[in-house]
DNA sequence: TATATTTGCTTGCAATTTGCAAGTGCAAAT
DNA sequence: ATTTGCACTTGCAAATTGCAAGCAAATATA
């Protein structure tokens, strides 16, 4: 299959051509529960992903238009990564996974709160993690 | 990476080693929105699956508990597969999904008063959705 | 009864994608 | 001037994918 070449003209097909593997949906999740924002940063994660997949994985999205990507105002070496908002528009797609994950994964980390908040509480959870993200205070900072 | 080794224990790493891939998701579509149900009829989608990768993937999906197998009644050379609850919990997801790539897909085949109904009338989309499946009258079961 | 067809896979193989390790190039800090 | 940090890029082996064909068992047709 060409790569510019879309399968059919359905939303989820149209959609997993953009974030459909293993991979995108936790560049997401770390942009938008962690705050990650520079390439070492996700790099980083729990996941481990090798680099070169996730460099291909952020032209993707940004091609998509669901991050974008700019200079670094303090580090001029460094970029700064961060979601859009057609990006942040993903958010309940990322919650209702959480919750489904959450509910058959009995190791999961996710916090009972939290997945509680999912199933009770969504409208305003994701107004204070939408919040969250344009003020740099993700849910789920990592402790220093 | 082994083939049972889980990433991490996040719930979005748990489920995308299920259903992160260009396939799985559709595979379910097909069963939840058209009401397919045999090997022929997942072979045969718009998107035209390899039959390796269908093998596949229903088996993962198996595996999971998302779908199940049996054989047919009627016609004895034929399997049927069907979702489980644990499958159908997973409409919320394509609900979302498909209400982010119908947004954002200029050339979507998604009805406008379905994706309306998504937005404005979740819940009881879903329970005429799970009652469709039920009684085998899929919302957009093809025409014959 | 013999033959053909349907159904659900499996196999072989080439092409693409992935994963790992190492390397590169640039900017800033020392 | 040298080192460090950051964002990639590259080389290569291994795994996965896609395509076409093959296969076996259960019907359907002659």
């Amino acid at each position: 299959m060409p790569k510019n070449c879309r399968r059919s003209d359905c939303p989820i097909s149209f959609s997993l051509d953009i974030f459909g593997d293993k991979w995108s949906l936790l560049i997401l999740r770390d942009m938008i529960f962690i705050g990650k924002r520079t390439y070492g940063e996700f790099a980083n994660s729990d996941e481990k992903m090798a680099t070169n997949i996730l460099a291909d994985r952020l032209s993707v999205l940004e091609n998509a238009g669901v991050i974008k990507k700019k200079k670094d105002k303090e580090k001029k070496s460094r970029f700064i990564y961060s979601v859009t908002d057609k990006g942040i528009e993903l958010l309940p797609v990322l919650l209702e996974i959480i919750k489904w994950g959450a509910t058959y994964d009995k190791d999961t980390v996710a916090p009972k709160a939290f997945v509680d908040r999912i199933k009770n509480d969504k409208e305003k959870l994701m107004k204070e993690i939408i919040e969250g993200i344009k003020n740099n205070k993700p849910l789920f900072a990592p402790i220093p």
